[in-house]
DNA sequence: ACCTGAACACCGTTCAAGT
DNA sequence: ACCTGAACACCGTTCAAGT
């Protein structure tokens, strides 16, 4: 049910998801849909954690700033799969089993590089706010006008500069 | 009538804003909406756009550092008085005379600090996510749990982290 | 446990008609 | 020019009833 949201969110746009229209493609009637969902909120709720499981987390074995860096490539993919929907996740409380996933991916990469456990959760923050900020305006169509090979090189400089303000902060706190 | 519908929207939600709820708040009925208005999406662009428009532009008398961190100042504060609504900024293109103000204050702040003229449009646009993302995060309440104080020094790392890109940048080329 | 039919109050939008 | 009444096809949701 909430495989069959998304598709439709995919390939009709996040208006399209209609309690109806999703009851339709599981040949059944809406008030079926009930059973399994509180409400329509619920039920989007469901799609955008759908999302976020979706992202595959890194392999522990790697370097902490490859981990940072294919999380950051697999969230920004997550949001190309599902432009109509991803902007709802700067709307929903990062609480669920999806954002604390890859949060502990964040604080753990944040931790091995060194940085005192206060810091880590506020580059952790920072981290995502500003990634999400790029996928949600990618994928939301803020940037409708860029060219991909100038929305790459967009996203290599947001990396680089937040690379750069961890490692910032491990030298300022070594001194 | 943008203004009405963006005062229903902070009173009660985006979801709020119906064509009717609008015309009730004008004593009108709803269809007489379409007179001014293409339809319901062109009139919560309107809505966007009139947020855009509410953020003061800074006193070009004031250096180039000082412009940046207000008008991010006062990005974040449209955002926190219209949360229901913020969001949807990333949600268009910025190409309305309201998102091309805004741009045009960084670009000239840019360019007065140094930055080559390719520099200055990546920058603006990794300043804009960043901070539309931070702001977009705020008012869509995925930081919920978080306090005042938190968030104040959360923007403060982002402000200084973007501040600290664009100096890295401007040591890079003046090499 | 799970699904349905009928019903409710509400949507956005159109069109012809009124002033 | 601007607004309205009536109408259309659609919403989300409840409730009692069916299997």
């Amino acid at each position: 049910m909430l495989a069959a949201s998304l598709q439709l969110a995919d390939e009709e746009g996040l208006a399209a998801v209609t309690m109806q229209a999703v009851a339709d493609r599981l040949g059944v009637t809406p008030m079926a849909l009930y059973r399994h969902v509180k409400n329509k909120a619920d039920l989007l709720d469901g799609v955008v954690e759908s999302i976020l499981l979706e992202v595959p987390l890194p392999d522990v074995t790697e370097a902490w700033p490859d981990r940072l860096a294919a999380l950051a490539r697999g969230t920004r993919s997550a949001a190309l799969r599902h432009p109509g929907v991803f902007p709802l996740l700067l709307q929903r409380a990062a609480v669920t089993p999806g954002a604390r996933r890859a949060r502990d991916v964040v604080y753990d990469a944040l931790r091995e590089a060194g940085l005192r456990e206060d810091d880590v959760v506020r580059f952790e923050r920072l981290l995502a706010t500003a990634i999400l900020g790029f996928a949600a305006s990618e994928a939301g169509g803020r940037f409708a006008a860029h060219s991909a090979e100038q929305l790459n090189a967009d996203f290599a400089l947001l990396q680089d500069t937040l690379a750069a303000a961890i490692l910032g902060a491990l030298a300022a706190q070594s001194v």
